[in-house]
DNA sequence: CGTATAATCAATAGAACACTTGATTATGGG
DNA sequence: CCCATAATCAAGTGTTCTATTGATTATACG
């Protein structure tokens, strides 16, 4: 081998990694991912694609030894390959909102023209937890409050919001929060609550950066289970 | 703007920033400016591609803010965007090692061959140039070493390392480096020291990772300038 | 002013990629 | 044993990307 061939077939293999990452189909796998492990299905549900072209851009992860996958039964669960996949994320993410102002600026003229940039002090959130002066939702769907949440939130997933509004607290102040920041469900749930009167704020970070900055998570089924108890697929 | 719409532009965002990752050349040209600023044709020469190709890549490079040009005069210099970016591309390269097991298979298949995987404990490295128990060689171009160098190294960039070989100590032990582990240069310039007897080894690590464990690092022209001096341009 | 050089632009052809669709392969349950 | 479901495979199509080539712009210098 001589040398310019083996620049060029290490300059190959970084770019398999790099083209791993630029679709952004395949980012926002990552970033669900991030959440804890997936079946096939759920992912492509999540980001909003067909199985079979989730399950294609997977092979791209994979090849990459970005994502395992496990077969279990019918279904095959995806997880990230190693926490330091997810530190790269967050890095990768990080770097883009500092380089690309345009990202600031969709987030700007999304969330403004929601009134909803006023952030939750992630410093003080977790002693409001513990006295009760504030309820945290976690809107995610229950499969990922289980992987990780922050805890004492308790798990509301968006969809049955509405439904399970009534046993919500009139006025304790609510926040929520999602996969992270650029996830619409913690919007979507806190626009439902203001409409029926909740004083509800949204918390822009996800678990994933919770951890990352060295808070507590707690892991497992809801602790104040609804009428409809957690069932363990 | 509606729910969907904002997780889209977010995510073809932070492709944007991907998709520039996704070239092996455009990759290659980073690792280049980690050494340093660069004119656009140096940046071609060093990565083995034509002016315009080399041109073309930096407008994408430009595109999502990772690299900065400026004109001077007739030459446009390059550079990282900023001290963030370097230190990304290193994390970056970081993942696809621990990642990708071919990268490390190519490297011993590589270096195996040539005998030189002994590698310098860079930690003793310091007194032992202090003690002028060794001497360090940078054999990158003259440029590359003004930007910055391992303090106490010599600048012997490789094209003139042959002329230059007579005024090298003959028993001293020899350390060459480069630009990174991917970087061939020091590989050949201890081919040719030890062609010649000289006792020579390789530093397998660069200047950019040299600054990030935390040594220090010299900026300026070489302090034992050569028959002809080293002019400033 | 005209020439040489650095750099960009513009047009092109070939390769790689992403999404769709329909068929195929596993696995578990009735 | 057959069916339903999760997942992958395979082929087709339109798009995007990359490298090449030749033309164009900008700057310095004689």
């Amino acid at each position: 081998m001589d040398h310019r061939a083996f620049k060029d077939r290490i300059y190959e293999q970084l770019g398999r990694l790099g083209k791993s990452l630029a679709s952004p189909k395949r980012l926002e796998m990552l970033d669900v991912l991030c959440q804890g492990p997936h079946t096939v299905e759920s992912l492509a549900g999540a980001t909003g694609q067909t199985l079979a072209n989730a399950s294609q851009h997977l092979k791209a992860l994979r090849a990459a030894r970005l994502v395992e996958t496990e077969k279990q039964g019918l279904y095959v669960t995806c997880r990230l390959a190693g926490p330091e996949v997810g530190e790269f994320f967050l890095a990768f993410r990080r770097l883009a909102e500092s380089r690309l102002a345009e990202i600031e600026r969709i987030t700007r003229l999304y969330l403004g023209s929601r009134d909803m940039l006023e952030g939750v002090d992630q410093a003080t959130l977790l002693e409001r937890v513990r006295s009760g002066e504030v309820l945290v939702l976690d809107v995610r769907p229950a499969q990922e409050y289980r992987s990780a949440h922050i805890p004492g939130a308790l798990s509301v997933p968006l969809a049955e919001l509405e439904q399970r509004l009534a046993r919500l607290p009139r006025r304790r102040q609510i926040v929520a929060y999602c996969r992270g920041p650029y996830c619409v469900m913690s919007v979507e749930a806190v626009e439902i609550l203001r409409r029926h009167g909740r004083k509800a704020a949204r918390l822009e970070i996800g678990v994933p950066e919770w951890r990352q900055r060295g808070l507590p998570v707690a892991r497992g089924p809801d602790p104040a289970p609804s009428p409809n108890p957690v069932e363990v697929p």
